[in-house]
DNA sequence: GTATCATTCAAACGGCCGTTTGAAACGAGC
DNA sequence: GCTCGTTTCAAACGGCCGTTTGAATGATAC
């Protein structure tokens, strides 16, 4: 009774997944080891291997806790967009919106880890370990195909791999948005304000629009000319 | 004599170098080991600390090989701009072409190890490990302020933080371009046609370029609706 | 109480890590 | 020839890795 102080043991399964999703953000996967997790986590070392089965198998749950959630609220959003279009093709901005503002309204949320996983996911599209990204690559199945078709009706002018290639920018600059301020730090030696996550969407938006929709690079671009402002 | 056959050794240090390189970008600092190194390289394993020191070390020089020189190489292209302005204010396009021009040249160069080292250091943007960030900011303390101040200049109606966002943005855009390939699978399941260099610099510099000068989310630039929401 | 099941625990396992060592091999100058 | 500084080599070092074990503990139902 009183002898165990603090010992209350809330779920030992949700604090191991918090731990190592902190922990991978901060030193990766290879870095991250089993004794850290669980040393933050406050159980026993054996507790991952009991509960996950392997430290490979960890990991993917630490993705599948958020992102399953993510990608099914990516295809609910564009959902909505297709059933107000009735059929009519959608505006670039609604898919985006569709795709990414729901990412970036996970990033905002600094009080149940979506931040912190929304980092991690970030991190996780260039990382090279070969089961994590067959394993993104099944998660993310269901709603690329999704969001291809609707990018490429919404612009029938574009050449389709050319729009493959800008959603792929797309990702990147988000990813770097959300990974954010460590990479910042490099252009703005002072911390760039606040870390209101709103703020990010403002900024981060309309510069995945402006690429998106941009001009394409039929010819030079760099005569003299006067670049002309197509007006959407 | 005519014993060795296929021994002869052109300079170890390179072969580490080279070595170290291309594994750092297939499994990451972390997971590449020492013996992995030597082993690709064909040298003995107490190579790498005889000619470099140590693990750490041999981390910092494989990114001073070519980092130093793809800084400088940017710098000369913004002073070439700035030398043809004489004084007045570059053109985005010119900022952006010093900048990233120069770094998809390097990408497009997969003959002498340009690309792979590319890979590496988008990679290393969002790589968390302390002593790395470290030296990247050392490394970029002499070009990041010069291009900061030109795009300051040269979009004189958006607020510098907004521009350095941008900027951001664009680095993000650039190293998932570059890295490229194993998170773009993720959105196209076959190959993206050619590993044609000089496409990819094609492609992403109208994106950077029209996310960089899109409008700003001071008002809402669709028809619709206006975003009442104000806070800042 | 006793039996049953799930969970926690301390301790140990083999294996690979980055690094060090001391001797062997090499090469240039004499 | 010999010397001397540089480079390579096989072998070993302590330490930490992910995982396993078997016993202790807890909770539940009878």
């Amino acid at each position: 009774m009183s002898l165990t102080e603090a010992k209350q043991h809330p779920d030992t399964r949700e604090r191991i997944l918090d731990a190592a999703e902190a922990l991978f953000v901060e030193h990766g996967f290879e870095a991250t080891t089993m004794r850290m997790i669980t040393g933050r986590a406050g159980v026993n070392l054996a507790a991952i291997n009991y509960h996950f089965g392997s430290k490979e198998a960890l990991i993917q749950d630490v993705f599948r806790r958020r992102l399953t959630w993510l990608n099914e609220e990516r295809l609910r959003a564009l959902e909505r967009f297709e059933k107000e279009a009735r059929g009519a093709p959608l505006k670039p901005h609604q898919i985006v919106e569709a795709f990414f503002g729901v990412s970036l309204r996970m990033a905002a949320d600094t009080e149940h880890g979506g931040h912190t996983f929304m980092r991690l996911l970030g991190r996780t599209y260039t990382e090279p370990s070969a089961f994590v990204r067959q394993f993104l690559a099944d998660e993310y199945a269901a709603v690329v195909p999704r969001f291809k078709q609707a990018l490429f009706r919404s612009l029938p002018d574009v050449p389709p791999e050319e729009i493959l290639w800008r959603f792929h920018f797309m990702l990147g600059a988000m990813s770097y948005a959300i990974a954010g301020t460590d990479a910042l730090q490099l252009v703005a030696e002072h911390e760039l304000d606040e870390k209101d996550p709103e703020a990010l969407s403002r900024r981060l938006m309309p510069f995945l629009l402006g690429g998106l929709r941009a001009p394409l690079a039929g010819q030079a671009v760099k005569t003299k000319e006067k670049s002309p402002r197509k007006a959407a």
